[in-house]
DNA sequence: GCCAACGTTGGC
DNA sequence: GCCAACGTTGGC
């Protein structure tokens, strides 16, 4: 089954990789964007997701995975936006800013760049192995 | 159905 | 704190 890769985006101080460590598991709600809700209705089971810190840091931080898909947001009255639950599997040797990722001219097509506003943005698998080389260097 | 006004997000 | 980008709302 072909994975496929996500960036999710929080505010540290609201909740941040800390938080979703000491949870184990998280459920990702409350996302009101229909990009963003569609990339989640997307997910699979299994899914990687790197967890960036917006706004404070403005870095990916590090690993998560996705452990629940194709739910239906808790906290949406109307049942029709989506939510996935995800728990953190490590974090980054060191964490990659969004800096260091503007800087690379390959990754100006990724939603991460083009959609700024965006919360959930997908990454490719090349977008993927790049991030990770550039935490371990 | 268009578009101006307004609100929100998030980088700087 | 400012502002650009984007989404939503409401008047017409």
């Amino acid at each position: 089954m072909a994975k496929r890769a996500w960036l999710m985006k929080s505010e540290p101080n609201v909740y941040g990789w800390d938080d979703l460590i000491a949870e184990k598991e998280g459920t990702w709600d409350g996302v009101r964007n229909h990009r963003a809700s569609n990339n989640m209705r997307a997910m699979e089971v299994g899914d990687q997701v790197f967890f960036y810190h917006s706004n404070i840091g403005r870095e990916i931080v590090g690993i998560a995975e996705i452990t629940v898909s194709g739910i239906t947001d808790p906290t949406d009255p109307e049942n029709k936006w989506a939510a996935v639950k995800l728990k953190p599997v490590r974090k980054l040797d060191r964490p990659v800013t969004l800096k260091e990722i503007k800087a690379d001219p390959t990754m100006k097509e990724c939603e991460l760049v083009r959609l700024s506003r965006l919360s959930v943005a997908e990454i490719r698998p090349d977008e993927w192995e790049k991030i990770l080389l550039k935490s371990k260097s």
